[in-house]
DNA sequence: TCTGGGGTCCTAGGACCC
DNA sequence: TCTGGGGTCCTAGGACCC
């Protein structure tokens, strides 16, 4: 069989227990010690340092289940703190980019970068340039997988984490590969998540070797393209697009929050949808998009018995991006499927059908709507630049409510936004 | 008593057309 | 009582990612 899997042309790079390592960057006392990091409401472990996951702590676990456990080992808890995380985020793509070039940002804490002929011969020495810059100046670790697609990027990466300190370069001899190959359960490949591999198991594909040889007409029948991509990656064939290909717009916006408590009044769900249209319409603005379709749902919890979920679209007149108009648009659907007596539990807004706002249309010469909708939309940056300087939410729709309302997040133990607010900047202490 | 918040892509099936 | 073959477009749902 042809394979082409020694020839590096990927970096991946993974931000080692990210949103734990973000805590630590302010927090030097906490070398060494425990941590995790709970979802929003304080719900679930997101995030766990490599003292917490040897305590077993597993990921996804409910908080109140563990706590005992997190007391009786004086585990370090956190709220999740994203705009920190953001924050820092930016400031390690950035000392990659002093490196390399160009990075494709993949997630909060990830990112491939593609090599140059002249970065793929020296790979090694540009990997440990990394890891080093970043912990010197942002302060967080890094791990390299170096290979020959996205794919086995991501298989070396997670190797750099189990066998070796930071960096893994997947550059030996086919078989030398097959056999650590055939040591990784299938389902720590990218793109195989529990039901594939299921599916997987049931055809005796167990192992990443194992997946690498499947027959390729009999995954394209079975399964779909996708798992066929992620079968030539795996020969060293790359096959998946750029990540952060900037003509890939983004076809939805979506804000959506499980609530503090258990709402039953339509008016505090009027509130909470305020709130997250408004979010949303601010990233609609930031991107320079505007929306033409707007849905909201409103649900109680999944887990209790009576679950429901309810859910409303609409198509608007015109793209918008008027958060009057989608506020008015959301709190209409409100009405249509509010229901009195159930306990709802979290609610969502999505903008989809959205178009740059460089080009419009559905003005059929109507230039009257047409300025009044730009001066609206001059309004809409005027409050944005506001809200970006003085806080979120200074300037905001009297619907939106008070800060302290039910359906407000729980966020008992957040670290101070020490990146993006004046008020957080950490303060340093001159001894003589 | 407590259980995240975003996103993307693919596929199957229905509606509709000639 | 029978009942085309193909194409396109849309939507809902399933699967995945971090």
């Amino acid at each position: 069989m042809q394979t082409h899997s020694t020839q590096p042309r990927f970096f991946l790079i993974d931000c080692n227990n990210f949103f734990a390592s973000c805590e630590r960057v302010f927090r030097p006392d906490l070398a060494n010690q425990p941590i995790v990091v709970l979802s929003n409401n304080d719900g679930c472990v997101v995030a766990r340092s490599r003292e917490a996951k040897a305590l077993g702590i597993p990921m996804g676990e409910a908080e109140f289940k563990l706590r005992p456990l997190l007391e009786r080992y004086k585990v370090h808890v956190f709220s999740s703190n994203f705009s920190l995380y953001a924050a820092i985020s930016q400031r390690v793509i950035a000392s990659i980019e002093s490196l390399v070039g160009d990075v494709e940002q993949y997630s909060i804490d990830e990112c491939f970068v593609r090599l140059s002929p002249a970065l793929a011969a020296n790979a090694l020495d540009t990997a440990r340039a990394i890891v080093q810059r970043v912990q010197q100046w942002v302060g967080i670790p890094v791990s390299v997988g170096i290979a020959a697609s996205r794919t086995l990027a991501k298989i070396a990466c997670h190797l750099a984490k189990s066998y070796c300190s930071g960096i893994f370069f997947l550059n030996g001899t086919e078989d030398q590969h097959d056999k650590l190959f055939a040591k990784i359960p299938v389902q720590e490949v990218w793109g195989i998540g529990r039901r594939l591999a299921k599916r997987l198991y049931e055809a005796d594909i167990h192992s990443v070797k194992d997946l690498k040889y499947a027959d390729t007409d009999w995954v394209r029948r079975n399964l779909s393209v996708t798992t066929l991509n992620t079968v030539l990656e795996l020969r060293g064939i790359p096959c998946i697009e750029d990540i952060s290909a900037p003509a890939k717009a983004r076809k939805t916006i979506i804000c959506s929050r499980s609530f503090g408590e258990k709402i039953y009044e339509k008016e505090t769900l009027a509130h909470a949808l305020t709130a997250f249209v408004s979010r949303a319409a601010v990233r609609l603005r930031k991107n320079q998009l505007l929306a033409q379709g707007l849905g909201i749902n409103i649900a109680s919890s999944r887990f209790s018995d009576q679950y429901t979920n309810k859910a409303w679209q609409t198509l608007l007149p015109r793209p918008t991006m008027d958060t009057q108009i989608l506020l008015q648009t959301a709190i209409s659907g409100l009405e249509t499927i509010f229901q009195a007596g159930v306990p709802y539990a979290r609610a969502g807004v999505l903008l989809y059908e959205l178009s740059p706002s460089t080009t419009r249309q559905g003005y059929l010469l109507d230039l009257e709507a047409l300025d009044h909708d730009l001066r609206r939309e001059q309004l809409m940056h005027t409050i944005d630049s506001i809200n970006s300087r003085y806080g979120r939410s200074q300037i905001r729709f009297a619907l939106e409510g008070t800060a302290d309302e039910a359906w407000q997040m729980k966020q008992e133990r957040r670290s101070q936004n020490y990146l993006g607010d004046w008020e957080s900047l950490a303060i340093a202490h001159c001894k003589n």
